[in-house]
DNA sequence: TATGAATGAGAATTCATTCAT
DNA sequence: AATGAATGAATTCTCATTCAT
C-alpha cells in the first residue's frame, strides 16, 4: 500500500529528470551535483534515492529518453505539417531543413549541448550505447522514409546513406553554434542553406 | 647548469601532455585525475605541477594544440599532396575527403572523441572558447583555400559557407561513429562518398 | 521535520569550534589540520564543512568569539561583582586586576596563546582585524567606564589612554608568561601588583 | 680545503637568515615557503641545505639572534647616549620610554611581528625556549640597571620586578599597534607618556 | 515516505626535503 | 659547491551515497 500514487511518483520522477536535463544542459554532468539537483527541484537530498538508484541512472535515463523532458516539439511531429506529399523531394527536403534549423534557439542550443555530452559518454560506455541506439536510429528514419515516398525506387541503402550525411551536417552545424555560443548569422544560414539545397538534389538526376 | 637540459624538459612535457591526451580520449577529462596521468607517464604526484599549474591548464593546452600530440598527420600537411593544381575543384575536394577519410582509424577516433570534449567545455568556458578560436578557424580555412584557388571568381563568404558545412558533415560523422564506438561499413562508406561528390559540385555549375 | 533539532547543531557547533579553539592553543593555527580537529571531535571529516565552509573560517569566528568557547567567566561579568561603587579609583582598579590576575592559571594561559595568534593572524588580515575590532574595543571600554564612574570629571581620552596603557600592560605579562611556560612566582606578582598600585594612583592627584 | 672561504659562507648565511627575517615579518613563518626565501636570497633550493639543515632551523636562528639582522640600533647602544648619569631616575625613564617609541615605525612594526611569533613558538617548543632565554633577560637588564645605579640602595627584586612590568606594558602596546596594523595617534601617544611617567615616579617616594 | 545530517573515499594541490647532475 | 628537478606525504575540501529519525 502506497502512501504516494503511482501517478504522483511519476509525476516526481518526471520533475527530477526535467530539473536534471536542464542543470546538465548548462554546466555539464560532472560539474552538476545530487545537491543541485535536489535543490532545484525543491526535494530533499536523500529523496532522490527512491527514484533513482545513482546520479548515473538518471543520466542513463535522459540519454535514452531526453526529448520527452524538454518542451521542443519532437521533429517527427512537427514535420508531418510541414512536407505536404505533392512537392519535390528537394522541396521536402529542404522544409526539413528549415524546420529544423527554426529550431536553433539558445534554449534549445543548450539541449543541443547535452546530446553532445550523451553522445561522449555513449561512446565510452557500452550499456549507454545500447540504451540510445535505438533513439538514434528512429531520426535517421524520417529522412530516409521522405526519400522513400518520394522515390519509391530508390535503394533504401542510398537513402539510409544519404540520411546519415544528411543528419551528420546537422549536427556538425549544431556543434559548430555549440561551441561557438552563439547562432550562425542570418546570411550565412541563408548561404549554407543553398548549399543545402544543392545537396538535396541528388535525387533529381 | 640547469639539472636538466631546455629539450629534456620539453620533451617531458611533451609526455605529459601525451598521457594526459590519451587518458583524457579514453575516460575523459572529469574521469581522469592527476594521479592517473601522473602514474602513467612515470612521474611523481608533485613533478605534473612544475610543467602546469594545474589540471585545468593541461587540457587548455591540449585544446588548443592537441593535434600536435597524436601521430596523425595535420590535414594542412596531408592535403598538399593530394590536391594537385590540375584538377577540377569537386576532384579535389573528394580527395581532401578522401584523406580525411583514411585517418578515421580507431585509434584517431579516441582522439576526435577528445575533440568533442574540447567542444563541450569551451561552450561552458569563454577562456578556453578564445583559446580555441584561431584553431578552428585554421581548419575552415583549408577547403576555403582551396575553393578560391580553383574559382578564383568565387564569391568568398559562399566559400566560406561552403567550407562550415563541409566540416560539418565531416565532424558530424564523426560524432556518429564515436558514438556507435566503430568505424562505418566500407559500402556505407561508398554510399556517402557519392554523395559527397555530388555536394562537391556545387560550384560546377 | 529536521532530522537534528537548531538546537543539537547549535551543540554540535560549540564542540567543534571548543575543540578548534583547544587545539590551535596547543599547537596553534598552522599545524592543526582540520582532521586533527574532527577526530578529536569525534566527527567525520566531512561533516565540519557542514558546519563551518573552511578552516580559515573557523578561526575567524574563535578570533570573534573566543571567550564563549573558554570556561573562563568573561570579565565583564566578574568584574561587577568585585567592583563596589563606594572604593576610591585606584582601589577599584587594582581590584580588576586582581581578578585579571587570579584568572591567569595554566588552562588559561593556554587560552591566552591563542589570543596572540588571532593578534598576529589580524595584523596580517585587513578582513579578521576588521572582526575583531569590536571585540578589542569592548575590553578596553571595561577600565574606562570604571574611571568615569568615580571620576565623573575625568577627561574621556585620558581615561581612554589610561586604560589601553593599562590592557598593554595586562597583556604584556600575558605574553611573557606565555613565553616562559609558566606563571610568575607568588612573590614576584606581588611585587609587580605593588607598582601597578601606584599606577592606579595615577589619577589621585 | 673548502672551495668557498669561511667568510663568503658567512656571508651567505647572513643574507639567508636577512631574507628569512624579512619574510617571515610579512607573511609569517607558515605562510613563508623555502622557495620564498631562497628566490628572495638569489640562491638555488637546495643550497639552503647546507646553511642550514631545516626551514625551522632557520627559525629556530632568528628567534635567538634576529636582532643582528634588523637595522635597528640595539636599544642597548642607543641608550647609553640618551640616559646622562646625573638625571634622576623618573627622567631617565621616560628618556627610554622616548627612545623606545621613536623605534616604533611602521618597518619596525614588522619587526615586532614576528617577536611575537618567536614568543607564540617558544611557548609550545622547549628547546627554542631554551634558547631564547638568555636574549629575553637581556633586555629586561636595562632597566633594572639604570633603576640600580640611580638608587644604589633599591632593592634589587624590585628593581626586576619594574622593569618586567615596564617591558610588559611596551610590548603591550606593541601588540596593540601591531594588530590595528597602523601607530598611535600623536596625542593619543602624549597621553600615554604622561602616565607612563607618572608610573617612572615610583622609586621617587 | 521524507529529511538532511553524517560518512569517507578520493580529488587537486603544496611544499620541505633529497639527490642526480 | 651549486642547481633545480623530483619526490611523496600531507592538506584542504567535495560529493555521491547512506541512514537514523
Amino acid at each position: 500500500m502506497p502512501k504516494i500514487s503511482q501517478e504522483k511518483k511519476k509525476q516526481r520522477q518526471t520533475v527530477i529528470l526535467r530539473t536534471a536535463l536542464n542543470l546538465f544542459s548548462q554546466k555539464g554532468y560532472y560539474l552538476t551535483s545530487i545537491d543541485d539537483i535536489t535543490k532545484e527541484a525543491g526535494i530533499s537530498k536523500g529523496l532522490i534515492y527512491t527514484y533513482f538508484k545513482s546520479k548515473e541512472e538518471i543520466f542513463f535515463e535522459l540519454a535514452e529518453n531526453w526529448h520527452e523532458f524538454t518542451n521542443t516539439p519532437s521533429l517527427d511531429d512537427s514535420l508531418t505539417d510541414v512536407v505536404p506529399q505533392e512537392l519535390p523531394l528537394s522541396e521536402k527536403l529542404i522544409r526539413v531543413w528549415d524546420e529544423t534549423v527554426r529550431q536553433w534557439t539558445p534554449e534549445n542550443l543548450d539541449f543541443a549541448r547535452i546530446k553532445f555530452e550523451f553522445w561522449l559518454e555513449s561512446s565510452k560506455n557500452e550499456i549507454l550505447r545500447e540504451r540510445m541506439k535505438e533513439k538514434a536510429r528512429r531520426s535517421l528514419t524520417i529522412v530516409e522514409k521522405i526519400i522513400i515516398q518520394s522515390k519509391p525506387g530508390a535503394d533504401p541503402e542510398i537513402a539510409a546513406a544519404f540520411s546519415r550525411l544528411w543528419w551528420a551536417q546537422v549536427d556538425g552545424l549544431t556543434a559548430y553554434f555549440i561551441s561557438y555560443g552563439k547562432l550562425p548569422a542570418e546570411d550565412e544560414m541563408n548561404r549554407i542553406r543553398r548549399i543545402i539545397l544543392h545537396l538535396c538534389q541528388y535525387f533529381d538526376d
